[in-house]
DNA sequence: AATTATTTTTAGGTAAATCTAAATAATTTA
DNA sequence: TAAATTATTTAGATTTACCTAAAAATAATT
């Protein structure tokens, strides 16, 4: 099964959006993929044809057994080059995004083995996805949304729910990265900020936007 | 100016046929690329356009300026991904070459700086090729071709004439790599074979077709 | 020099991935 | 439920990188 870099594009985004069950819209994909909906028809057609989705026009689309594989492949070559980047060469982990998403389409499967090795088998990527191993099965770890954790319960910050620019430019402006151990202090009704106390560190606030934007496990 | 992966197979292709002065011929880059005549000539008149090629109907073509700086890109991260793999993954020789060809047109800049650092700056890829710096100037070595050395010289392999697999696979079975030490022992007439002593080894009779693809220096 | 052979270009077409505009289906609102 | 709105698909074009077949230019042979 040889993919096209536009057609790996769409399984991939097919793969994120469609979280736990449900179908995948054709306006969804195209804002995902900053294209028009007709061109999404279009490549759904080609890649139902190809046996990798479930489609039914007007009703969405979803992965098929074989679209799930290919899907987790993409992921993984994805995540393991951010770690590579971030690790070996020494990118922030907010520049890696945009390589990764060219390196993500070389296709050697020999090569990505090599690489993980090389890189000691890692879990996680530097925003906190989990990597799928070479059979595409990746770690689970209990996380929770910061904007729902109760005040004083000590956690990790352990990934970020979106990769755009703005956010990791502000995260690094807050100094919170993966990693980082922090503890709600208390919630404003009023915005829904959050006061939050990062370690040996003066309290900062938070915004609600900002706090819906972090994932975070219990230490 | 952003190239396409055919653009700068172009490129690359032109850049290696041209050697020293004298023009590429349209047979010659559609042999070298895999594809027709008539393909190659509408894309010489493209990138023509777009003044990366110096190219008169009929006449051939050679790289202009702006193609030389664009082919000296492409090659150093084809070496420098080559290297990498051999150094850090543990590919052999023989295998990188493929794999490069698909790396070699990842975009970044910081990525390929980042990359030359993180393996020392290295000067010559595994199978013994100069490597463009950052800005496009390469070591050169006074290298001869192997069948051209007089008998008792001792040499060192420093590069091969091609990256085809077969050659790769021939010297893999004779023990033969680059910084090899070896000298000839003597000369056939009749079918130009070469006897060579490689260090503490038995003599063994190299083909014509062989010592030719052989490039050594003197140590 | 004339003929033949080779090389290169032109003409016209195809497949992939996109687009805009128009038509149709599904959903929401009044 | 009928009308209005929104989502999706169809129809018809465009661009890129190829192709084959035919024409034209160049090179090699008698
Ligand atoms: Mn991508
Ligand atoms: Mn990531
Ligand atoms: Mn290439
Ligand atoms: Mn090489």
């Amino acid at each position: 099964m040889n993919l096209t870099v536009s057609e790996e594009n769409y399984i991939k985004a097919i793969f994120h959006l469609q979280q736990a069950e449900g179908n995948v819209s054709t306006n969804q994909l195209a804002a995902s993929l900053h294209t028009k909906p007709a061109s999404v028809t279009d490549m759904l057609k080609k890649l139902t044809h190809k046996s990798l989705l479930e489609y039914e026009p007007y009703q969405g689309v979803r992965l098929g057994k074989e679209g799930k594989k290919q899907a987790l492949s993409i992921v993984r070559k994805h995540r393991l080059w951010e770690f590579f980047l971030v690790d070996k060469l020494q990118f922030g982990w907010d520049e890696v995004h945009d390589v990764a998403e060219e390196l993500e389409h070389i296709s050697s499967k020999k090569l990505v083995d090599k690489l993980d090795a090389y890189l000691g088998f890692p879990k996680f990527d530097p925003h906190g996805d989990p990597i799928p191993d070479s059979n595409g099965i990746m770690a689970t770890i209990r996380q929770f949304n910061l904007i729902d954790v109760k005040p004083k319960v000590v956690v990790e910050v352990c990934s970020v729910g979106s990769q755009s620019a703005e956010l990791l430019e502000l995260l690094r402006h807050k100094n919170i990265g993966i990693g980082t151990e922090l503890q709600i202090i208390r919630k404003f009704e009023f915005d829904h900020s959050v006061e939050i106390s990062v370690k040996n560190k003066p309290t900062i606030t938070i915004s609600q936007q900002l706090a819906q934007a972090l994932f975070v496990k219990l230490v």
